[in-house]
DNA sequence: ACCATTGCAACTACATCTGTCACGAAGTAA
DNA sequence: TTACTTCGTGACAGATGTAGTTGCAATGGT
């Protein structure tokens, strides 16, 4: 199964709010009109954006804030805010193995720690990314633009 | 999303073959009954596994044999037999941002590569383990447990 | 009071996952 | 040939998740 696209919706949500902060009120409507969706889409984001502590939410005026610096922002809290994995567990394991059948109750020792190990190889690679990254990635961009 | 099942039912599989391959005829049924669910869903995923090239299935007498040596068939053949990536891509994109928005005609350029060397550290991670360490591992386990 | 905006429930449409049934095709053995 | 076992596959059901949409109450600034 793909990661859903809410996950590269949110890292457009956090380089719109800082790439035009200082120019647009960074609203809903503004966020889906960029990212080419539903605001509703983007409120239900942004609301688990909020519940994982990493923004605040303006009601009224509109508006986006960060609670801490871009450089503390990692890829990784973005996906842990977005993606609801069951236990934690990337690999869905099938349910109830044999245990009468020496495979059937072994199975589980036998690959957990395997499966954990890449789980955490592709989790330890998105704590590389910060959304500082991410502004400075399309400041270069937009230079190269001009 | 959670990568499904299948991959690791495949796992299981190809424990049991390896395990009772001198003992029982491992048949669909037989492999249904230690993973606990339907012979189909076996027959299913072994399709997969003889599509990618890495068994063969035999019908009649029933039982698989496999293409390659154990050591030679890594969890990352299994995974990409198992699991149908569209366009391999492990996370999915927003389809269409915006190309009149600053961001949304630079955000594929400014994340693209970020999220291809997340993709490829888990699936690097996949390659270090093949069937031969499910045969020892398994080994180890059934010594312990006599 | 008015307005813009967010929060949220309800709904649709669609896809995927797991499981199940039915039956034809393939292969073995009497 | 006939009988038997097993695989291959299409069709289907139920549960869950995704993406999108509508409507409306709640919030907060002017």
């Amino acid at each position: 199964m793909q990661i859903s696209s809410r996950f590269t919706v949110a890292l457009h949500i956090f380089t719109c709010v800082d790439t035009f902060k200082d120019e647009h009120k960074v609203t809903s409507d503004f966020l889906a009109a960029s990212i080419n969706t539903n605001p509703v889409i983007i409120r239900k984001i942004l609301t688990q954006l909020k519940n994982a502590g990493l923004i605040n939410v303006i009601r009224g005026t509109g508006g986006i804030e960060l609670t801490r610096d871009l450089k503390d922002i990692t890829f990784y809290d973005v996906y842990q805010a977005i993606e609801p994995l069951e236990d934690g567990d990337l690999f869905r394991f099938h349910e109830s193995p044999n245990p009468e059948c020496p495979v059937g109750r072994n199975i589980h020792s036998l690959l957990d720690d395997k499966l954990k190990s890449i789980q955490e190889a592709m989790e330890s690679e998105m704590k590389k990314y910060t959304l500082n990254d991410l502004r400075s990635g399309m400041q270069e961009l937009l230079a190269n633009e001009a």
